[in-house]
DNA sequence: TGACAATACTGCAACTTGCAGTATTGTTCA
DNA sequence: TGAACAATACTGCAAGTTGCAGTATTGTCA
């Protein structure tokens, strides 16, 4: 078990950085903020501090509250040097993982309908989200921050997924309405609207490049 | 070995529906544009073909060429089947993973210096990306679609990754403008820009609302 | 024709997920 | 008040997935 640093190490490390947290605490907290920017499962918010307490990067204590006992996870003063060196690394590219925009890819395998479905699908998806980004950063107005000293930041990363959670719902009512014409989704090839899209594209590209 | 269909095998099942390839043939394919909505490694684009085959989903015959035999993949009716179902099928939501965003949220463990770099590089990474996406699409305007019966089904994914590429250059931008006014990474809180940008939130939110 | 890059893979350990299962703790309602 | 059932707080394990090192053939350029 040679175990090195994921980016979900530190990605742990950096919630340890704020405070200490129980184990189940540390999933709860991946779930409202993390995941956005880093989507992992429960089992391995479970599994990863025990890897960091391993590496000294982490202490845990037990810490009993009547039958149950519950293990605190705190960073150490390593574990602080080894985030901060990793914040001056190159991060990873970004990378969206879409299963209907592979449905729409092989969209000939299946009706219009189908691909309609899986557009509202992932519109309904974007509309929830949006809702709850929105919900948790509105409520900060009324003081609801949990540690009201890092406003700032949550905020500005709130902003990226409003952003991209409204391009999404855009963009479906785009291609829906592209689709709407399209007499069956096989065989049509280079119809009149994708080669006015493509020509956009290219204009909008010589644009750039002056 | 229970193997069970996952979306990655659908994923393959796709690029089968068009045409038999060589397994080596898949990952050049799925580099090309399933990375784009279902980005998986090479070394699982090797390896799945195969399961398919156990399945029945698909067949494979070895293709002497030299010393060198190569195995070439084809979708069976079973597989087609398969596919057509899958579509029917409601798709997962739509995940981000973005390891600038992870340090934006977990900036105050290192400098404004360090979020503004990773920041960069996520523009960077986009900038690219979208290169990539423009110039294999304006091709298609000279007829450079390997499939161009195809052609629909490209381009109109292919506008949602220029317009979630120029989403993420144009957000950077602003949210470095916005890093530039803070003294410090730490501590800030709800500053009157965050504050201001909160109450943007909440009014367009009122105005969906009605 | 030898060197070196590009092509076309395989093996394996470690990373990650999904799901089933377990055991406390909290709540509801007869 | 105590039985029933939901919610909380986890663990075990098989299977899915990745990264990387390694291998062998094919292409190319001097």
């Amino acid at each position: 078990m040679a175990a090195r640093l994921t980016t979900s190490s530190h990605a742990l490390l950096g919630l340890l950085a704020i405070q200490p947290w129980t184990g189940y605490e540390l999933t709860q907290q991946a779930t409202r903020s993390l995941r956005f920017a880093w989507p992992k499962s429960e089992r391995l918010l479970y599994t990863e501090p025990k890897k960091l307490v391993q590496l000294g990067l982490a202490t845990a204590h037990e810490d009993a509250i009547g039958q149950r006992s519950r293990t605190v996870y705190a960073i150490t003063d390593e574990g602080r040097a080894a985030l901060s060196a990793w914040m001056k690394t190159t991060p990873k590219p970004p990378v969206l993982e879409a299963e209907a925009l592979l449905r729409l890819l092989f969209a000939e395998n299946g009706t219009t309908d189908d691909i309609m479905a899986a557009l509202d699908s992932m519109a309904a998806d974007a509309a929830d989200l949006y809702e709850q980004v929105a919900t948790i950063n509105t409520g900060y107005l009324d003081g609801e921050h949990p540690f009201p000293q890092r406003t700032h930041l949550s905020v500005l990363f709130a902003t990226f997924q409003l952003e991209l959670f409204d391009l999404i719902i855009r963009w479906v009512a785009f291609a829906k309405n592209e689709i709407a014409t399209w007499p069956t989704t096989e065989g049509l090839g280079m119809t009149d609207r994708t080669e006015s899209i493509l020509n956009e594209i290219k204009n909008r590209r010589s644009v750039l490049e002056l």
